[in-house]
DNA sequence: GGTGGCACCCCGAGACTTAA
DNA sequence: TTAAGTCTCGGGGTGCCACC
């Protein structure tokens, strides 16, 4: 079917999404740009890349009322798309992965996810629409804070976007099988006022040896207690993985482009590798040479479903190994 | 069809507190 | 470190109208 057999419409099903673009443009606050971006992609069926301002307008009126539609057509110009004068009016040519990778300066495109077209449609879920597609495939713990770091979006309103788009939130616990007398201290992310002293002793005493939970004390207002140690959650997104192959396409001409991706991945900013699937992958880094500056800092490896001292709970175990070493 | 001015109202975002 | 709640203020979304 070409455009010109009739009016562009909206997709019933879902949108891609993909989680690097999705990211820098949050960070960017060009959330409202990208939203257009991923639904001008979705309704143009025949992937021409080019439809007319009218027909799409008309596709987008349930979501983007006229004068919003025009704004952001005109704030997004020569990043996503840009108009031109056709035979019948104005069209736009919505640009492809490539063109807005290579203005943002995105060294690599991982998958991309399917999300709930739906989401697109209201103000209130569009950028919650972004958070859970940047989210999406990150399978490890991560703070709020690291959150923060990737999309600009503070703590609380990550919180607020969860909601809004059914984010699932599962905590994770730290395990560990040294003594409590060893006890180590960790500041606090982002440099917060204080630090936290790990590794108290169990009322009653533990057994030596064994894997158990790591305690921290909490003060209180009024009171102080102990409690298990928790880490950063890790989150759920309704997103379902969707096929690669137009992200693989860019990558390699983002590869031609920079001629060597790999020295384009190393500029990136590192995020500290911390969590591990198993003993060989942690292995692996920590036995490796310094290749690239940065550190591991408090590293934990993933406890089997069938190893974990409560059923049904994310426990990951320390590895023993110093705070923080190179990789 | 496309754009600008204006006014209204909702919501985003930050600061802060409390609790576990 | 995470979570949840309150409060305040400014900006953005939107409708209406006018103009080109």
């Amino acid at each position: 079917m070409s455009y010109r057999e009739g009016a562009l419409s909206l997709p019933h099903g879902t949108v891609k999404t993909y989680p690097e673009i999705s990211r820098v443009a949050l960070r960017e606050g060009l959330h409202r740009e990208i939203a257009l971006w991923y639904a001008l992609r979705a309704i143009d069926k025949t992937g021409s890349g080019k439809v007319d301002v009218s027909e799409a307008r008309q596709a987008l009126k349930d979501i983007y009322p006229r004068r919003s539609f025009y704004r952001i057509l005109r704030s997004g110009k020569d990043i996503f798309w840009e108009t031109f004068e056709g035979k019948r009016g104005s069209r736009i040519r919505i640009f492809g992965l490539y063109p807005v990778t290579s203005y943002f300066g995105i060294p690599y495109l991982t998958r991309p996810y399917n999300m709930p077209f739906k989401m697109l449609k209201k103000t209130q879920t569009r950028k919650a629409l972004l958070y859970a597609s940047a989210l999406c495939h990150i399978k490890k713990p991560i703070s709020r804070l690291s959150i923060q770091d990737m999309t600009g979006i503070p703590p609380q309103k990550q919180r607020v976007l969860e909601k809004r788009v059914g984010i699932e939130k599962h905590p994770n616990f730290a395990m560990t099988r040294e003594p409590p007398k060893k006890r180590r201290t960790a500041v606090m992310e982002g440099g917060g006022p204080s630090h936290f002293e790990y590794n108290h002793e169990r009322p009653g005493g533990d057994p030596p040896g064994e894997k158990r939970p790591e305690l921290m004390i909490v003060k209180g207002k009024a009171k102080e207690w102990i409690k298990d140690r928790r880490l950063p959650n890790t989150y759920k997104t309704q997103a379902q993985p969707a096929g690669k192959s137009l992200a693989k396409k860019a990558n390699k001409r983002i590869k031609e482009a920079a001629k060597g991706l790999f020295m384009a991945r190393q500029q990136e900013p590192l995020f500290l590798i911390r969590f591990f699937n198993n003993n060989k992958k942690f292995e692996r880094v920590s036995r490796n040479t310094p290749k690239r500056e940065g550190t591991c800092d408090d590293p934990f490896i993933w406890v089997k479903p069938g190893d974990r001292l409560k059923r049904g709970r994310l426990e990951w175990e320390w590895t023993g190994v110093p705070k923080s070493f190179p990789i």
